[in-house]
RNA sequence: GGUCGGGUGGCCGAGAGGCGAGGCAAGGGACUGCAAAUCCCUCUACACGGGUUCAAAUCCCGUCCCGACCUCCA
């Protein structure tokens, strides 16, 4: 099974051997919905994890849960959690409650199957702490003049590794104008700690006065704390490269002095309708959003899935509409070709699977297959849903019936049988309506 | 300015040296009383300029264009 590691640029194996593939992917901050973007590259952890599995190992995926110190590195005001708060007047820690658990209802829509652990920053923090003080005691970290705790960039050589950004390249001030307080000692350094100043809420005691967590510590500390010290797979969104994965890295690799994470992955951005997704563009999609025009969540499932997970895919209510279209037949074939459940495997979708998570390749080979004159289609079909999760052996729903609906049917059916060909067509007028779709074939009509 | 990735038909998108993926849309046909569904057919592309090669969408050089990241982001 390989993998592209955005570390060294190529395709590298993981090694499914083992009994259990440490996986650890970095999990939503919890001041708002999830939009699809974001379930995006939650699919994909759950993508690989089933990979993992189909090749006989056992993942242990961590993905954490940060309900707190979410912020801009120099803005004490902007902390997501804090602002959001503020805005919908209720505690912080309601708010990450909230979003934490719509965010596992949107994951379960998607068949994402759950972690094996999903620790919150804020339950976390004696973790960091010890993490932080022997980040000191190594040297890696100091405690600026404002009491908080900086780690030093200049300390950890290989810094940039993952997204080739060095040093000096990142002189202060390319996007916007800093504001340097003096308390870092170098302009690329970031907190590990922030001193609390005036804020009251979400702030813990530590050796150098109240604060919170930065950011970046708390994938370092949960990962090395809940995946004993190494992590076989790392995913995240492309815009976690820097500089979140980029410190996250320099912290574990300073603590044990190896290479803490065997591979990168990163998901590329999701793009709607031409542009990236954010709320000036007014192109925000929530899953909610999917599910209230009567889509099956699964169809954007599988939207994601017909896209490599490495472009950047330009998502559309018409792609979304067409695979739901898919699923549909998919299902109502699936019917069909077989009762049973039986398993067969395919080793070109296998290879695919195996070929840096090429599930493009599969939905192809899914249409040649569902064409081509095979005895075995279903069980082929079951097989690639172990990945694929798309419930294609879901039966298509039965309609329940109102009376008024049997009725209508059952006048139609007598008009088409004395050829009232008006009537007919008026009663399908009538219950297209009520939501029926009706077609004719020569054993009489149907509906779904 | 630095870094990462792209440019493929009306649209979306695979392919990474050798017989024209596929999907959506459109048009035509079969079937049907008509629809719908289904099936068949049609439309045939690789940003530009050089180079390497028997052979280039694919490799190399240059140019143009697009997106992402550069201390908020999946």
């Amino acid at each position: 099974m390989k993998l592209y590691d955005t570390q060294s640029r190529g395709l590298k194996e993981v090694n499914v051997e083992k009994e259990e593939v440490r996986m650890y992917c970095c999990g939503p901050t919890v001041y708002r919905d999830a939009h699809v973007g974001n379930l995006r590259t939650f699919l994909l952890s759950d993508l690989i994890a089933r990979i993992v599995r189909l090749n006989g190992s056992q993942p242990r995926l961590i993905q954490n849960i940060t309900d707190v110190g979410h912020m801009s590195e120099d803005f004490i005001n902007d902390d997501k959690m804090l602002s959001q708060a503020k805005l919908e007047k209720v505690d912080p820690f309601e708010i990450a409650r909230k979003y934490e658990q719509r965010f596992h209802t949107d994951l379960a829509a998607l068949n994402v199957q759950p972690a094996t652990a999903y620790p919150r920053a804020s339950e976390s923090i004696e973790m960091m702490l010890s993490l932080i003080s022997r980040l000191i005691d190594a040297g890696f970290a100091y405690v600026g003049s404002d009491s908080s705790v900086y780690f030093s960039a200049e300390k950890f050589k290989s810094y940039g590794a993952i997204s080739g950004n060095k040093l000096d390249a990142l002189k202060p001030g390319h996007r916007y104008e800093y504001t340097e307080d003096g308390a870092k000692r170098f302009h690329a350094d970031w907190a590990l700690w922030k001193a609390a100043g005036d804020r009251t809420e979400m702030v813990w005691d530590s050796p150098w006065g109240k604060g919170f967590p930065g950011w970046h510590i708390e994938c370092s500390a949960m990962s090395m704390k809940l995946l004993d010290g190494h992590v076989d797979i790392h995913v995240g969104g492309i815009d976690l490269r820097f500089p979140h994965h980029e410190n996250e890295r320099a912290q574990s690799n300073a603590l044990i002095n190896k290479e803490a994470v065997d591979l990168w992955v990163h998901g590329e951005h999701l793009l709607f309708e031409g542009k990236k997704m954010s709320k000036s563009s007014g192109n925000v999609v929530l899953l909610s959003d999917v599910i209230a025009r009567g889509i099956d969540p699964l169809a954007l499932r599988l939207c994601f899935l017909e896209n490599k997970y490495r472009s950047q895919m330009d998502l559309t209510w018409n792609a979304i509409e067409a695979a739901n279209e898919t699923l549909k037949r998919w299902r109502t074939k699936m019917g069909h070709w077989s009762t049973d459940d039986s398993i067969s495997i395919d080793p070109e979708i296998e290879q695919a699977f195996n070929a840096d998570v090429d599930t493009p390749r599969v939905v192809m080979r899914l249409r040649e297959i569902e064409k081509d004159d095979s005895h075995n289609k279903a069980a082929v079909f079951r097989y690639a849903d172990q990945v694929l999760a798309l419930d294609l052996n879901r039966p298509i729903e039965e309609r329940v019936l109102t009376p008024e609906m049997k009725t209508l049917l059952e006048d139609r059916a007598l008009a088409r049988n004395e050829k009232r060909w008006a009537d007919s067509d008026a009663l399908r007028v009538e219950l297209e309506n009520l939501g029926l779709s009706i077609k004719d074939t020569p054993e009489g009509q149907i509906w779904s």
